[in-house]
DNA sequence: ATAGAGCCTAGAGTTAACTCTAGATCAAGC
DNA sequence: GCTTGATCTAGAGTTAACTCTAGGCTCTAT
């Protein structure tokens, strides 16, 4: 069993072409080919799969995803790397997360200004 | 009074080839110039720069950013359609806060389950 | 009066991250 | 046996958003 590209394109929403170029660039790991060459998903590609859309949903270049893809694959030994890694990633989620916060109280105070303005030329043209 | 653009590029942190970019793509109103044609920056156009780059790091793409400057400087009567923008960018802002909620949830499971398998080898050494 | 700093324009170049194309294979159904 | 649809590779093309270059002003300080 396992699933084909176009079934992985189907349930990520990445697109086929999206799919090779990420294992092209080393962004995902090599996936079993099937005796005709056709890639062939397991359960635990889609797993890292999705792990690496967090990473680059996150703001991760794929420069970085491929580091820490290629640490991966190099086994247990490299399991603190990965730590230092996520860790350094979950504080700079957490900063842009703060950021995000603060842009959406400036864009409420930009719209009550607006209303404020609306509100008192509604005035104007009752007086 | 008001400043130059290589004292606006110092404090906005934009690069001055950003900034003119910023103007020529209609990004940013047209900015006063003095008499042998520099930019002058008004304090009211700092604002305006501000503001546009909240719409930018809140992920809006510059040919929206052009449109609501668009509104903006046909004056009064496109305040509820700027408003409208706003609300919208405003949700769509609160939507990539949940979403880089639910990732730091999964950078901190997969930091955890990482931590176990250390825990693990450890003890296993220890036998 | 000249050197240097900071500004100008038009337009070319860069970068990241896809996205698409051409030409080929291969399995399944009519 | 032939068409259709999904897949393959290598490599070219695209897009957004800058970023830089060349060549040319203008003001200030030596």
């Amino acid at each position: 069993m396992g699933l084909t590209i176009g079934q992985i394109a189907e349930n990520t929403g990445l697109s086929i072409h999206t799919l090779r170029y990420y294992e092209k660039e080393g962004i995902m790991p090599h996936v079993k080919r099937n005796e005709s060459g056709n890639r062939i998903y397991e359960p635990e590609d889609v797993e890292v799969l999705k792990f690496i859309c967090c990473l680059k949903e996150t703001g991760m270049p794929v420069k970085e995803i491929k580091k820490f893809v290629s640490l991966l694959m190099m086994g247990e030994q490299t399991i603190e790397d990965r730590i230092t890694i996520l860790l350094r990633q979950k504080e700079n989620v957490q900063s842009q997360v703060d950021q995000l916060l603060s842009y959406i109280q400036m864009l409420d105070g930009k719209v009550e200004f607006y209303k404020s303005i609306l509100e008192s030329s509604k005035k104007e043209k009752r007086v």
